[in-house]
DNA sequence: TTCACGCTGTGAAAAAGTTAACAAAGTCCA
DNA sequence: TGGACTTTGTTAACTTTTTCACAGCGTGAA
């Protein structure tokens, strides 16, 4: 199947709505209106069509959408066919919640192994995740064919390890690093921007009025 | 001063603007180019430009924009007069590391107080921050008139708690818990969808190539 | 049957955001 | 001095994303 390129902002929200309709599901529900999904993931009716339009799911102006047809639209659309494999370096603070969040929120996605230089942590087995050396990142990765790495380092390591990555074949990766990381056109990167959410925030509560235009309605 | 009412995006990319050159400026450099701040950001030159024209700051094309002046350009367009303060509720694992990273990342924010439900937590002093149960959110929060707020506690806490700030005044709110919480609409709410982060990161791994669009050059 | 209703699917318009392009202005070198 | 460079500030063109608006359609009431 070719990759029917699905805007950025739409596989955003699409993961968004499942979260949502699942909940839903739990309570019982069966399908919901587009105006419902769109209350609840905060934004417009009009733009749930859409962005359900652009996965090919289609709903009946009785029913609304199925929620299980959707569930499986979005799955569809944006996981694998199969579960997809990560490894995660740096398990710190920050790299330990992570692994206990996607181990419970993304069933889709399974961290296979993490990295860690701390030779204390190196051997452990950290809610079902053993850590290895980061000496062994290239191997492993390679070895296991992993694209997707979430990396959770000081800052001043994490151009070093990216480049470790790459080189090993990983083509996506999530910095949660305050310093910008450079790699090949052909790698994704997300740079998570803690500072800069934060500060968003702080700007936009000070000029209270301006949320308008983020969340449209209610 | 008026607020110059700056676009969201803009926002975002000043804050990292002004890391990357803080960066910079401890490395000894004085000034730097356009797109020398592109290349370091990940976006063009004319967006550098833009963004910059956007705050009223301008360089030379000699030397290109001047450090100093860039920074406390920044910090007059996105920070408060005054230092702000914020409040953290759930000081979990998640919580814990933001303390930490608010403190070592965030100079002009202050996190005042942080809430927590366990009792083995509340009385604490995590890096400078005292933990206080719950039931005072209301009370110190409108006391000390906090208007913003960071949110990590479970998904089924998130709704009440987020209710509990917003009566005692707080304006912004950065939420972390997977769930979609509704507030008035004089509230900025910044929702960190931790999952549709990864699950994008995974879908653009796969379907590599369609990176071009996130990232011009380099 | 017929009509009014409410919601979907979607083309078209509008808005937001990004890139291109170039005049202006200073520097460097001959 | 003067002309070739370089980079800014900014306007205009372009792209992407969002919203509007409405035809189409199955339903249920009359
Ligand atoms: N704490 C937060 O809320 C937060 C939020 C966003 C981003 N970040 C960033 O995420 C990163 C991790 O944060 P944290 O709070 O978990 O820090 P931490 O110090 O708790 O964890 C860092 C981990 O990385 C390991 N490490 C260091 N150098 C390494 C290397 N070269 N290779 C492999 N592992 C290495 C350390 O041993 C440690 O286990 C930091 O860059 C931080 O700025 C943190
Ligand atoms: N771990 C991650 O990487 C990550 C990433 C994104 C989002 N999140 C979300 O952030 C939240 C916190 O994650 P965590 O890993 O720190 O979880 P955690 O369980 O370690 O921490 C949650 C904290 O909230 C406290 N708490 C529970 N109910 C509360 C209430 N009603 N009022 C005040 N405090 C309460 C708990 O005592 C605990 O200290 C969760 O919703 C999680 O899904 C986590």
């Amino acid at each position: 199947m070719i990759a029917p390129e699905i805007p950025t902002k739409t596989v955003e929200r699409l993961s968004r709505y499942r979260r949502i309709v699942r909940e839903r599901s739990d309570g019982g529900a069966i399908s919901l209106f587009s105006y419902e999904l769109a209350k609840l993931a905060g934004g417009s009716a009009a733009q749930v069509r859409r962005d359900l339009m652009a996965i090919g799911c289609s709903g009946s102006p009785i029913y609304g959408y199925k929620i299980d047809t959707l569930v499986e639209a979005i799955g569809l659309a944006i996981d694998g066919a199969t579960e997809q494999r990560m490894v995660l370096v740096g398990l710190g603070h920050l790299g330990a919640a992570l692994v206990d969040f996607v181990e419970r929120y993304c069933p889709k996605l399974v961290i296979f192994a993490a990295f860690d230089i701390d030779p204390s942590k190196i051997g452990r087995v950290h809610h079902g995740v053993r850590v290895y050396s980061v000496e062994s990142i290239g191997q492993i990765v390679a070895e296991q064919q992993i694209r997707i790495a979430i990396l959770a380092v000081p800052g001043e390591a994490a151009q070093a390890v990216a480049d470790g990555l790459v080189a090993a074949g990983v083509h996506g990766i999530l910095n949660f690093a305050p310093s910008v990381i450079r790699t090949p056109i052909n790698v994704y990167v997300e740079q998570t921007e803690i500072t800069a959410t934060l500060e968003k925030v702080a700007y936009f509560a000070r000029h209270y009025g301006a949320q308008q235009k983020q969340r449209k309605e209610r």
